[in-house]
DNA sequence: TTTTAGAGTTAGCATAGACTAACTGATTGT
DNA sequence: ACAATCAGTTAGTCTATGCTAACTCTAAAA
C-alpha cells in the first residue's frame, strides 16, 4: 500500500477518466492517452498494481482499488478546481487545463480547500 | 546558453533573493538555503555556469549574467504573484509560499498573466 | 492452418536531480 | 609552523520516469 508519487497520482487520474468514456480500461488505452510508450505504462502498472492502488483482471482490465479510487478522484477534483479557476479569469480552457494537470500535484490542500471555496462564492 | 529546467530556474531564483540579502552570493550560501548538499550545488552552479545564466569568480562569488537575471526575475515574479493570490485566498503565508515555489515552475504565461490581472483589479 | 496484428512484459538505456564520501586548497587559531 | 575548519570539487550511488528493442501469447484474417 501507500507510497505515492506525481507519475502515480497522474495514472491514476487517468484509469479514473478514462473508465467513465470507456466500457473496460486496459493498459493500452492508458499509453494512448498519456502519449506514453506501452512499456512504461506496463511498469507504471505493475507498480500500482504492488502498491495496491489497483488490481488487473486476467483479461489485461484495470480497476482502481478503493486507495486508487480515492487518490484518483482527489486528484480529479483538484484538476476540476484548478481548470475552472483559470478558465474564470479568462484562460483558454485548453491551457487551463494543461495547467491544471501539473499544479494538481503540487498544490497544498489548504490551497485548494481556499480555491474551492473562492469558487463557490464567486 | 538556454537549456532551463525546474532546478535550474530555482537555483537562478534563489541566487537572486541571496544576492538581495547578502553582500555575496556563494555555492555555501545556495545550500544553506535550500537545504542542498554543497555537492549537489556545486554541480548545478557549474551547468549554470555553462549554460551562461551566472559567472563566479575566483573568490567563488556568484553573479547573475543578463540571462540569468531575467529568469530569476520571471520566476521570482511568479512567486510573489502566486503568492499573493493565495495569501489573499486565505492561505497561510508559509503554506502559499511553499506552493508558490511548487507552482511558478509549470504554470504557463498566459495563467499567470491571468492571475496577475485579477489580483490588479481586485 | 499459417500468418499477422494487438497487448503485455522484460531487459537495458538515458536523463534529471538529489545524496555521501573523500579529496584539494585556502584561511584561521594556537 | 601546524592543525583545524571552510568552501568547492569529483566520483560514485540512488530514485524517478521516461524510452526502444525484443520477446510472448492470444486472437483474428487469409
Amino acid at each position: 500500500m501507500s507510497k505515492i508519487n506525481e507519475s502515480a497520482e497522474n495514472y491514476l487520474e487517468t484509469i479514473l477518466t478514462l473508465s467513465r468514456k470507456l466500457p473496460v480500461v486496459r493498459s493500452i488505452d492508458v499509453a494512448h492517452e498519456l502519449n506514453f510508450a506501452k512499456a512504461s505504462v506496463s511498469i507504471a502498472m505493475k507498480s500500482l498494481r504492488e502498491n495496491g492502488h489497483i488490481t488487473v483482471s486476467d483479461a489485461g482490465y484495470i480497476t482502481l482499488t478503493e486507495s486508487g479510487q480515492h487518490i484518483a478522484e482527489m486528484i480529479y477534483e483538484r484538476h476540476t478546481i484548478l481548470t475552472n479557476w483559470l478558465v474564470d479569469l479568462g484562460v483558454p480552457y485548453e491551457i487551463a487545463s494543461s495547467d491544471a494537470c501539473r499544479m494538481e500535484h503540487v498544490i497544498s490542500k489548504e490551497s485548494i480547500e481556499a480555491i474551492k471555496n473562492s469558487l463557490s462564492n464567486n
